[in-house]
DNA sequence: GAGCACTGC
């Protein structure tokens, strides 16, 4: 073993003391705690982390947990369980009479091969500590109409909660008048349950279909069980259970505000707090405290789960909420008098429909966008009180439809809470703060190595795909001198930017007596789980993307990670057994770094979001209820970027363009600029829907670090290369992809080009073009215009009606200078224009890495950006 | 001379 290796961690004679690693307990996810229901204790929680002691804890055997989730592992795991099902079924053969099973599935059913399944499986769903609540949370909705519902990982709450709620009878489809309109409706009848990730969604939907023994989605018309997805829709009209993104219950939202499909919406993994959790939080605060007028007073419940203990925030934000709209009541002193407003809003007329949102209106001084400088928003502030009135027969009368007291509070919240089922994990800090943390790491991995008996593999968290490469070879390297008396190690990468194939090698089992080493991105903690796991080193780092409003420009740095962050990495290694979790830091950074991960909707350009809200009738984006409130800065940032593009009236209220913009699938830049291409001036929409389902997709050019290879990849390129700049290069590379009819996968290693990204490419133009030609903007054979130089002038003029702030003039000592805040930008070495002059670019993205660079680039004249900016 | 992770009728 090379000597470097042996120096610090030598785990053989002294483990412990000698060592920079101390060890310490954790039982934190044990059982050992009995923690008081629907309240977590967080301070317990984080002195149990790092209690100093070396218990060795025994836990009870616990079977892998079964929460589905990724693709990767799910069939795996399905497998597995069948098999655990097999051993069990031998041996305790008789259901209990207590454990009744749901969807009257009985044994004497079990006949179709569908439902066989759905019974075998039956008895390890039940096992689930998800089950122990299920009466519990089935009574807590049956009396509140907001669950907030905290559940360890393991607990099976994404796949039980659905099935747990559609038997109540609350879930029923119902058919009311809806006030002041002749119409009947249908309301309810479907649960909603978001996911932030796609493969979640649809993995999720497979696992609950197999346990209700009901076919998926839209392979059956009686199918109960279905998911949504971007270019994947898979329901049918009996769907009782749909899974779906975040960002497609927002676009649902956009054709009906009430989601009056629905009976009951579930927000699963809350903690993760992307954008679009985080307006859907807004907007389910806004309709649960607004009398559901607009499904005819059809309550929708809505059931928010998270992972961490957030919980007593969300609990002040929904009973806040709900405060308001009593106190808007005045509860005793009645609001009924002005009939007028009644009616108006007993109606389902327009207006009302595009106004679900309500009490967070009440400070009637609103109002101020930086824009908008005329009155507007009363009346809904108005509707605001009379919709949250009380009417005897009223969802939020202060008795139940079934005459049972209510909570004396005026509380509308309940909680619950799930324990998971984790195996311990021993945490090791550092004693000293580490400099070089990849040196930190190759030194752990082979401490470990030696010392810990296999199976156990080794998941390792870095930064970047630079330091899982630089790693990557320092261990192969060391690897190589191994005395023979160890077992090998296989060294595995995995960032997302690694071709499909080399990612799914990390899935694979490794060879007997081999160790698997992988080295992966942020992408292991949430998005992909890996087996086998007992060993988690942590670098305490993140590369995380921090938007400044002030020049508009994105960061991407190294930052400490959160405490949840390094807790959720931690778990990786306590899925399967007791694990072991390294951290190349302190046990005081540990105390230093902060709770959870900043929300993303602080840290990224509001422009998309505010559209988004806009376009669903909030035009009071100031008195939103934000679970957390963007700067004031950052949202006069995002209303001024969203005038200029022209998406806002000069009273900051959304226009026909703004409305167009919502409802396409693009950042508010490049929806602005495909509006543009259908114009006369521009006429270009085919070519326009190429470039930008490019730019909005990962990078299509494979990056090959070898210098030999470079000049290999420029000559392979060298025909889809434009000197126009990199938009119209992206045109005639999707051109060419589209073109190639034999062997498109071949082309594209031809070229050397992502094929994957290609296909991303492929389904979002397949899917704006579907859109265009539905609308007719698209005529369906258009004859493709050859790309000449006054073409290729008119797509680049076309882009500047998104991008003209996305401008840079050339200075006299050959740097660029942005247009707009005369801040200082090179081009990004991976643009065609890279050390090339031009008078003026025009860029997809502005970020900050090592410095400022200008990503995408164009050349454009300084008289077309004049042009665009109406100068 | 360089690429955290997700997502969208």
């Amino acid at each position: 073993m090379p000597e470097r290796v042996h120096v610090r961690f030598d785990g053989e004679s002294t483990p412990v003391e000698a060592g920079q690693i101390q060890d310490v307990d954790n039982t934190k996810d044990h059982k050992s705690k009995k923690r008081k229901r629907g309240h977590v204790d967080e301070t317990v929680l984080s002195r149990l982390e790092v209690t100093p002691s070396k218990v060795l804890v025994q836990g009870p055997q616990i079977p892998p947990e079964k929460d589905a989730k990724t693709f990767q592992s799910v069939t795996a795991r399905v497998n597995k369980s069948h098999h655990q099902l097999n051993q069990r079924s031998q041996t305790q053969n008789s259901t209990p009479e207590s454990w009744k099973k749901p969807n009257g599935m009985t044994h004497k059913l079990a006949q179709s091969p569908l439902k066989a399944k759905a019974d075998a499986l039956w008895p390890l769903r039940k096992s689930l500590p998800v089950w122990s609540l299920a009466q519990e949370i089935r009574q807590g909705l049956r009396e509140k109409d907001v669950m907030l519902l905290v559940g360890e990982t393991g607990s099976g709450k994404s796949t039980q909660v659905p099935q747990i709620l559609t038997t109540e009878s609350w879930c029923n489809s119902r058919s009311v008048t809806l006030k002041n309109s002749e119409k009947t409706v249908c309301v309810g009848g479907c649960i909603a349950i978001t996911e932030p990730r796609r493969v979640a969604a649809i993995t999720l939907a497979r696992r609950v279909a197999e346990e209700m023994g009901t076919p998926l989605g839209s392979s059956s018309p009686a199918s109960k069980v279905g998911y949504s997805v971007r270019f994947d829709n898979s329901t049918s009209p009996c769907t009782k259970i749909k899974f779906l993104t975040e960002g497609m219950l927002l676009q649902e939202m956009l054709r009906d505000p009430w989601l009056k499909s629905y009976s009951a919406v579930i927000v699963d993994e809350v903690h993760e707090r992307g954008v679009n959790v985080d307006l859907i939080l807004g907007f389910m605060r806004n309709m649960t405290t607004g009398g559901f007028e607009g499904r005819g007073r059809v309550p929708l419940k809505v059931v928010v789960m998270s992972a961490t203990a957030e919980i007593e925030r969300l609990e002040n934000f929904f009973e806040e909420g709900y405060l308001a709209m009593s106190k808007g009541l005045g509860l005793e002193q009645s609001v009924t008098g002005d009939s007028d407003n009644e009616s108006e809003w007993s109606g389902i007329s327009d207006s009302v429909q595009r106004n679900p949102h309500v009490p967070a209106q009440h400070k009637a001084n609103t109002i101020s966008d930086g824009l908008d400088h005329s009155p507007r928003g009363e009346s809904s502030s108005v509707i605001g009180y009379k919709l949250g009135q009380a009417n005897g027969d009223e969802p939020h009368n202060l008795s139940n439809p079934n005459g049972k007291e209510r909570n004396k509070s005026l509380s509308h919240v309940t909680k619950c809470h799930i324990e998971g089922r984790q195996h311990p994990v021993t945490v090791h800090y550092t004693s000293e703060p580490v400099q070089d943390w990849v040196d930190a790491a190759l030194r752990t991995i082979f401490q470990i190595h030696h010392k810990e008996p296999m199976p156990g593999d080794i998941l390792v968290f870095l930064t970047g795909q630079e330091t899982v490469e630089s790693l990557e070879s320092l261990v192969t390297e060391y690897a190589l001198s191994l005395s023979r008396d160890v077992p090998k190690m296989l060294v595995l990468p995995l960032f997302a930017a690694l071709p499909q194939t080399a990612q799914q090698r990390v899935f694979q089992p490794a060879p007997p007596r081999t160790r698997k080493i992988i080295l992966a991105t942020n992408i292991a903690e949430t998005s992909v789980t890996v087996s086998g796991v007992r060993f988690v080193i942590d670098c305490g780092k993140a590369k995380i993307k921090q938007f400044r409003s002030r020049i508009g420009l994105d960061s991407l740095l190294v930052k400490p990670i959160s405490k949840s962050a390094a807790i959720q990495r931690k778990g990786r290694a306590g899925r399967e057994a007791p694990g072991q979790c390294y951290r190349l830091y302190t046990e005081a950074s540990y105390h230093e770094m902060q709770q959870n991960n900043t929300p993303e909707i602080l840290r990224c350009d509001l422009s998309h979001a505010i559209l988004t809200m806009k376009a669903r009738g909030v035009d009071d984006i100031i008195n939103f209820p934000f679970l957390d409130q963007p700067s004031r800065d950052a949202l006069e940032k995002a209303l001024l970027q969203l005038y200029q593009l022209g998406a806002l009236t000069d009273s900051g209220t959304i226009n026909e363009t703004g409305t167009q913009m919502a409802k396409l699938p693009l950042t508010v830049s490049l929806g602005r600029v495909l509006i543009a291409a259908a114009e006369p001036e521009f006429n270009c929409v085919s070519e326009v829907i190429d470039i930008i389902s490019c730019l909005s997709v990962e990078n299509i050019f494979l990056n090959l670090a070898s210098e030999e290879k470079k000049e290999e990849v420029e000559s392979a390129r060298r025909e889809l290369y434009r000197r126009e700049g990199d938009h119209l290069t992206l045109l005639t590379t999707v051109q060419a992809y589209a073109a190639e009819n034999s062997d498109r996968k071949a082309w594209a290693e031809r070229h050397f080009i992502s094929h994957r990204a290609m296909q991303a490419v492929t389904d979002v133009r397949k899917q704006l073009r579907a859109q265009h030609q539905q609308a007719q903007i698209l005529r369906q054979e258009a004859t493709p215009h050859q790309l000449t130089s006054e073409r290729a002038t008119t797509l680049v003029k076309c882009f500047l009606k998104g991008f003209k702030m996305n401008t840079a003039r050339l200075m006299p000592d050959g740097s660029y200078k942005t247009v707009v805040g005369n801040q200082t930008v090179a081009i990004h070495p991976s643009s065609g224009l890279f050390g090339k002059k031009v008078e003026a670019i025009m860029y997809n993205e502005f970020v900050f890495t090592t410095k400022s660079y200008a990503r995408g680039v164009s050349a454009v004249q300084m008289d077309w950006v004049g042009e665009a900016m109406g100068v």
